[in-house]
RNA sequence: CGGGGUGUGGCGCAGCUUGGCAGCGCGUCUGCUUUGGGAGCAGAAGGCCCUGGGUUCAAAUCCCAGCACCCCGACCA
């Protein structure tokens, strides 16, 4: 492609409206372009490194058995009422009317469809497995969307759903797809890391997550290097401390005047945080329940809200004032009970000995406080928030820290949308069964960025090969080496090579900045010094080596550098 | 939805306090000179100052209402 003839429109300056580095390098290298607030335009170089990310993903869904479709994007509002989504999804869908006033939405996911048009087609279990996907455009009317194509309204996702007759069939889908995604995303060039991630409201037990690791992700990761333990932090859990051995102290209460907060008790008592009981009032449905972690752990919401399987939402002081006469700040366990308040506890409650924890009474906390011998709690469940320096679960090896962009998540879904929609298959038996279904996303235009964030300095995008928009950049310092340069990129492209010759009439540094800022991989400058010693000088944009090629080399060695780092995964 | 901010040539911004010809830098176009990291000179084009209403002899500027966009939060397969 030539330069002056392709529309790359760069930008000197940062526009104002961009955080991120990702949303700042698309507008400024000329791939996007905003519409509206999460709705982008995709112009021509953000076309190709759509197209080389999908072409991937396509070529490993098909090769784990997916089959290729194209749902409608408008939905008729039937299917989403039977599973009783038309109404959960609520804002975040976008709804349309047709000229009959009948209700639509643009497609936010596919289950209901894809449910819908399986139940109609398939009837036997000598059909299944049966894994369909699709990529198009997904409407999701975000509270917020940010950060360009990060977070969009209309965005390009791969969504697969597979149809199975049993758990075991399930669980072979979503080990091909687990595989299927490790290979796409390691074929793309990127640093990533599968993890345990929360399901969610959409069901299941199992779920990960894939994450392109990048500092500024919005994701945290936990993981641990010693085995293969990774999870999200809604999801990462931590092993449990060894109980204290200290020999249990006689109960006393303390005056502590004015002192509510975690900091003051342990400033005015000398105490550390970790041996204090926090005590944490929830309001679920018309209760209010007790939550009871350490005082230096923080609550998991995602956790809480998975237990309470339910609306909650921490109850304001006056509340509990109100209700149960309790002072916040100086309230505990100890004694609750005869306010009939259902009490749930961290595990980590278990390994405390001699506690500090509020008096429920104003001013006064009590020492030496003991499960068991001074309060008793109803449930005991997983609800801190672990962080990094915790245990890991399985092998206790201290856990580290990351940061990611999701950009791929699989669940199994069960039998949730088959059962809503009556979507049965007859067994060998001749009885009816509904569909075990899983469903797995990729989130195409999110890659895009994602790669970006992963790589990229301060003077623009330093593309992976795999995703490049073109391999290579030839560039002639003057229209002296236009005729050198034309010959190269004749000869790469009989090869097979993706070449883009900037043939603009701009001086070499314009020609050098917008060639930093668009990142192409392999940066070949044809100028009078390399030339009059029958080279052209070369520079790799990822790493910022440089070399000298004689001429007659250029198209091997631009061959075996594009070979070596195109990530191959073996069958 | 709550809080904060911003809307002025394609992009980045000044002007608004104190009403009086709509400006600067970059980009674009033309010409000349230049040509190894965003060149110089000369000239030119390009504006519903977000929208609607009000005050005033006069509104980018003051007042009222609305809209859009950005940030923080809540929210979110």
């Amino acid at each position: 492609m030539r330069y002056s003839q392709y529309y790359i429109p760069t930008l000197r300056e940062i526009p104002a409206e961009a955080e991120i580095d990702s949303h700042k390098l698309m507008l400024r290298a000329g791939m996007i372009r905003k519409a509206a607030a999460g709705m982008y335009s995709f112009l021509p170089l953000a076309y190709r490194v759509l197209q080389k990310i999908r072409r991937v993903v396509e070529e490993e869904m098909d090769r784990a058995g997916g089959q290729q479709v194209l749902l409608p994007i408008v939905q008729p509002a039937e299917i989403w009422h039977q599973t009783g989504r038309w109404d959960v999804y609520g804002e975040e869908m976008f709804r349309l009317q047709d000229r009959h006033q009948r209700d639509f939405c643009l497609g936010p996911t596919h289950e209901e469809m894809i449910t819908t048009l399986v139940k109609n087609e398939v009837r036997s279990y000598r059909e299944l497995p049966l894994r369909l996907y699709q990529i198009q455009n997904k409407y999701r009317d975000e509270i917020r969307p940010r950060y360009g194509v990060m977070r969009a309204r209309e965005f390009i996702m791969k969504d697969l759903y597979s149809f199975d007759r049993d758990e075991e069939g399930l669980n072979r889908s979503y080990e091909a797809m687990y595989e299927a995604y490790s290979r796409i995303f390691t074929r793309l060039g990127l640093k990533f890391r599968a993890v345990e991630a929360d399901s969610g409201a959409i069901g299941g037990d199992v779920s990960h997550e894939f994450m392109v690791l990048a500092p500024s992700g919005e994701s945290v990761i936990l993981y641990c290097e010693q085995c293969d333990y990774a999870a999200n932090n809604e999801k990462a859990s931590a092993a449990l401390p060894a109980k204290g051995e200290e020999a249990f102290l006689p109960c006393e209460e303390v005056h502590t005047p004015g002192q509510a907060t975690v900091p003051e008790v342990t400033a005015y008592l000398g105490v550390e945080a970790s041996q204090l009981i926090k005590t944490l009032f929830y309001q679920v449905g018309e209760e209010l329940v007790a939550v009871l972690v350490r005082g230096d752990d923080e609550l998991n919401d995602i956790k809480l809200g998975n237990l309470f399987n339910q609306p909650y939402r921490l109850a304001p002081p006056e509340e509990v004032a109100a209700q149960l006469d309790l002072p916040v700040g100086y309230v505990g366990p100890v004694g609750l009970r005869t306010k009939k308040v259902k009490i749930i506890a961290d595990h980590r409650i278990k390994t405390m000995v001699n506690a500090v924890c509020g008096a429920n009474r104003r001013d006064y906390h009590l020492r030496n406080v003991n499960l068991e011998r001074d309060f008793t709690v109803d449930t005991f469940a997983d609800l801190r928030l672990a962080k990094a320096g915790d245990p890991c679960p399985h092998c206790q090896q201290p856990l580290l820290e990351t940061r990611g962009v999701e950009v791929g998540h699989i669940f199994k879904l069960g039998t949730k949308y088959s059962s809503a929609l009556r979507a049965y298959f007859r067994d060998e038996n001749g009885e009816e069964k509904p569909f075990i279904m899983g469903c797995y996303g990729i989130g195409i235009s999110r890659i895009v960025a994602a790669a970006i964030e992963q790589n990229n300095d301060q003077d623009g995008i330093k593309w992976p090969v795999p995703i490049a928009p073109f391999q290579v950049l030839i560039l002639p310092i003057t229209s002296e080496q236009l005729a050198t340069a034309e010959e190269i990129y004749r000869q790469l492209r009989a090869a097979g090579v993706e070449v883009l010759l900037d043939d603009r009439e701009e001086r070499a540094g314009v020609k050098f900045k917008d060639a930093d800022l668009i990142g192409i991989p392999l940066r070949i400058t044809v100028g009078p010094k390399g030339l009059a010693q029958g080279e052209v000088e070369v520079k790799v944009r990822l790493t910022g080596e440089e070399f000298r090629w004689p001429l007659a080399d250029v198209t091997s060695q631009v061959l075996a550098y594009l070979a070596k780092n195109t990530p191959v995964v073996n069958d």
